[in-house]
DNA sequence: ACTGTTAGCTTAACGACGTTATCTTAACTG
DNA sequence: CAGTTAAGATAACGTCGTTAAGCTAACAGT
């Protein structure tokens, strides 16, 4: 008797409840987003929800996985128009990232706090979508020469990483004006993330210049510490 | 009657509940931590731990302050070795950050995740530890000529949140293999978290390195893409 | 037209959670 | 030895995710 019958309605009620999932995920928070807010939301018991997702991990998978497919549409529309192969386009594209995580703050934190028991009901793994744009664009920077010749799947990481430890790391802190106490240039008129973005893209952007020593593929796998194996703190957790 | 009396054997008992409570987490993960299984294991039951903290809430917070202390101390450890000023000294640290992320990944989770509700219970903003660390030697790293003249606040802030990236979202993702199913050079004698910092390492001291155009220090507030505000997405996420 | 089936829901209930109020026990004090 | 009290246990409330059982309305077959 569990499970609904026709898949048409199904996938209507389906979506409507990751609707109002979202909807309180945004509005209240996580710890808001219960079954029965989410019934009540849609005009059904807690308990009806679980003849359309197995449990509430699914219901949460789903939430991501849109979650993602906005994340990934967000990206394109803030760099369709920017001609391809220009850095501005990969810099706009950080600059699109962080925007997203503070303007969809509760979602971007379960994106990548949540990750779902079953990875292949999602369609993509988390970020996949947001990595392959970061990607192309990152590739034809390089064919246009304005990055260096390395490899794109390695560099569109790098940027993606580090523009995601920007967008976590303020999302955690809230270091505009509390880490940072001290009284910086950069900081007097008040410090948005994105304004801190665009004076970590000067660096980042440097970082990835073309240089005239040839293309760095990493074949090498170069060690820049003497010691990278030897654990030098056996910090192991033991009691402590 | 609540509260308890002798503050000496107070300290200790609450010492001995906040470290059940991180063994707790680094078992079991978070879900496991209720106050009921923090209590059967020091012997007590869930509603006594209350007159040693207000609630769940505090105790967490004391965990992830613990979690604080240990992560500084673990930096601390794993550059002491190396001189102050020297490039290779700030690199160290990014690998020593990378390295405590996988080795305490619930902890680490956790630090970045729970934000106490009365900031000021814990000693230090979350990271404030790390980033002094980073501060100092980056500090040390430019009044030595390794790192371009930036602001070192600006520029330890940058390291941090591009190393804090890359553990964050190999915590997510594990993208070792899985997001990067191609077959790539730098990846195909197995590829490590720590492997991928030491390539992005080189991106990283590319962008740091001194040049002779002068110091940046972002005092224009740069803006690299024409159309900065003016929202080109409109997302505010209304429902659909 | 009456009966049986069944899709899709509701209600009841279970165990676990955080938390509060009340009760017990054991040590100390006069 | 009586009384106080510090520090714990027990009971209980409301909420959570989840399961089992019961209800209701639409539909099928003869």
């Amino acid at each position: 008797m569990p499970k609904v019958a026709d898949p048409q309605r199904a996938a209507e009620t389906e979506a409507t409840i990751v609707e109002a999932a979202k909807n309180i995920l945004a509005e209240n928070g996580l710890e808001a987003l219960s079954m029965r807010a989410v019934g009540a939301r849609v005009g059904l018991s807690a308990t009806a929800l679980y003849n359309y997702f197995e449990n509430k991990q699914a219901l949460v998978d789903r939430v991501v996985a849109r979650g993602f497919r906005r994340f990934e549409s967000y990206l394109w529309s803030a760099v369709e128009g920017i001609p391809t192969g220009r850095l501005e386009r990969v810099r706009a594209l950080g600059a699109a990232y962080i925007r997203f995580a503070m303007e969809n703050e509760q979602y971007f934190k379960i994106m990548f706090t949540i990750q779902p028991e079953d990875p292949r009901e999602i369609e993509e793994l988390p970020g996949q979508g947001g990595r392959r744009i970061f990607r192309d664009s990152v590739a034809d920077a390089i064919a246009a020469g304005e990055i260096r010749g390395a490899d794109p799947d390695l560099v569109a990481l790098y940027l993606w990483s580090s523009v995601h430890g920007l967008a976590t790391l303020s999302l955690a802190c809230d270091f505009t004006g509390e880490c940072l106490c001290g009284d910086h240039e950069w900081a007097k008129d008040g410090l948005t993330v994105e304004g801190l973005y665009d004076l970590f893209g000067d660096f980042l952007a440097d970082g990835l210049k073309p240089r005239d020593t040839g293309r760095i593929d990493g074949a090498g796998k170069r060690r820049t510490d003497g010691k990278r194996n030897g654990r030098d703190a056996e910090h192991r957790d033991g009691t402590g």
